[in-house]
DNA sequence: GTAGATGCAAAATGTTTGCATGGGG
DNA sequence: CCCCATGCAAACATTTTGCATCTAC
């Protein structure tokens, strides 16, 4: 249950989100989630997934990702994985078979810091965007 | 030369924010800088700090290195390394003893994708904002 | 029935840009 | 002198918020 030991009410329109949310790779932007949705949700509007989104993510259940073109981008998968961001097509991409504990290692954190997550993001070109 | 093989001019207010920007350990946002340089440039505009630090971007001496609080932050330290953001005092602290390539390694990349940096930030609490 | 959720539109915020003026080469 | 750099303010784009209404519980 998304609302298990929170004030919040049980939404069908922020059960959509994520869901939706869960159900795609695209690490999408607010204005690409409001796009996609509208078509079920005609009523559906743009303040609202913000406001969504920003829940979700104080209870853990969404991650902003990293920021593209000045758009966040947001992903469901809140575990500790690596990005690749591509600078021809803009897509954002999970590495996921990196090693972050070797990473989080080689970060080498000598000092009294304590670390609550690691956002790797890779910034080039993606497989197919190479290819040409 | 920073103005070498490029057609900018040579101009009192980039060098300033340049050196500025060399000169501290910060990653200070637009704004930061902008307030920091006002009593030198008593005229400087917040528009030229923003102008400035995108063609340093574009020559590749400035690197943006992460959002803060809906802030871009900057770094003239173009190497890539390991910034610790803490979420206590908004801080952006270099971590200049992890191993990178480890790091890069660790990702794992084997497709044909090309990636030209790699960007890694730590969230949690600095040293001194653990302690406490 | 109370308090959270929503749609709508306005506001807020960080960043960019147009324009007239100043200044480097 | 030409064209880049600047200050200023307006414009922009994304995100947030106020308010009236709706709805979960």
């Amino acid at each position: 249950m998304l609302t298990a030991n929170t004030k919040m009410r049980n939404s069908a329109t922020r059960n959509s989100i994520y869901q939706y949310l869960c159900g795609t790779k695209e690490h999408p932007s607010a204005e690409m989630i409001f796009n996609d949705l509208k078509g079920d949700l005609p009523n559906l509007s743009l303040g609202t997934v913000y406001r969504n989104l920003k829940q979700l993510e104080e209870i853990g259940r969404v991650i902003r990702v990293t920021t593209v073109d000045n758009h966040e981008r947001y992903d469901a998968n809140c575990e500790d994985h690596v990005h690749l961001v591509c600078e021809r097509c803009g897509r954002v991409i999970d590495i996921m078979d990196a090693d972050i504990n070797a990473a989080k290692a080689a970060c080498n954190l000598s000092g009294g810091a304590k670390i609550k997550h690691i956002q790797i993001v890779l910034n080039g070109t993606c497989e197919s965007c190479s290819e040409e």
